[in-house]
DNA sequence: GGGGTATTTAGAAAAATTTCTAAATACCCC
DNA sequence: GGGGTATTTAGAAATTTTTCTAAATACCCC
């Protein structure tokens, strides 16, 4: 929801993993959890580090949780970093 | 130094407070401190781990050491997230 | 409904971060 | 050199984050 949030959600390298693997395309909690090290019950803690962050959303489908990368938010970030190194050109 | 340093660095609002107020140029330590209602100890502390990240640079000068801006790491984490939302147009 | 798979929640332990106070370092200028 | 200001370093306390295990919830499909 906030911004400080969002910043703070992307400072997990786990984290930004997970959204790099969501770049190509929903995935499951499962699937994800799959390319960790980790157990399931903290997959999803960081999942839902990032659903609060905005910067994901879940599609529920029969017996799966589906997450999606939300790049609407990626947007306001790089304007709050656009703005910081000044926003002339690009 | 690295990148998930650099994103960690961000993740703290003081911390992107201290960016903010470098934006308009350079700072003494003491003249940032003024700034949070935080001992000059603490404020060294985050402006260490900025300057770790590579977020900022200090010029040495008479008693004073003052803090700058670095903008070109800024550029690498937008081209990250860019790269999240991907790259087509803009 | 009942067994089964997928995922989350609760609670506790371990690790990392943030903050403070006190002391140390650095550099100025007389 | 010595007193003075600016800033950092050291070490400890408080807080937050990350992780785990165990249990709970959710939903499927026979």
């Amino acid at each position: 929801m906030s911004f400080a949030e969002t910043f703070k959600a992307l400072s997990d390298p786990v984290r930004r993993e997970i959204l790099t693997l969501l770049k190509t395309g929903r995935m499951s909690a499962g699937e994800i959890g799959s390319h960790f090290d980790m157990t399931g019950a903290t997959v999803s803690y960081h999942l839902n580090i990032l659903k609060k962050a905005d910067l994901v959303y879940e599609e529920r489908e029969k017996n799966f949780i589906y997450y999606n990368l939300n790049t609407s938010v990626v947007e306001e970030i790089m304007l709050w970093l656009k703005d910081l190194r000044g926003d002339n050109n690009g």
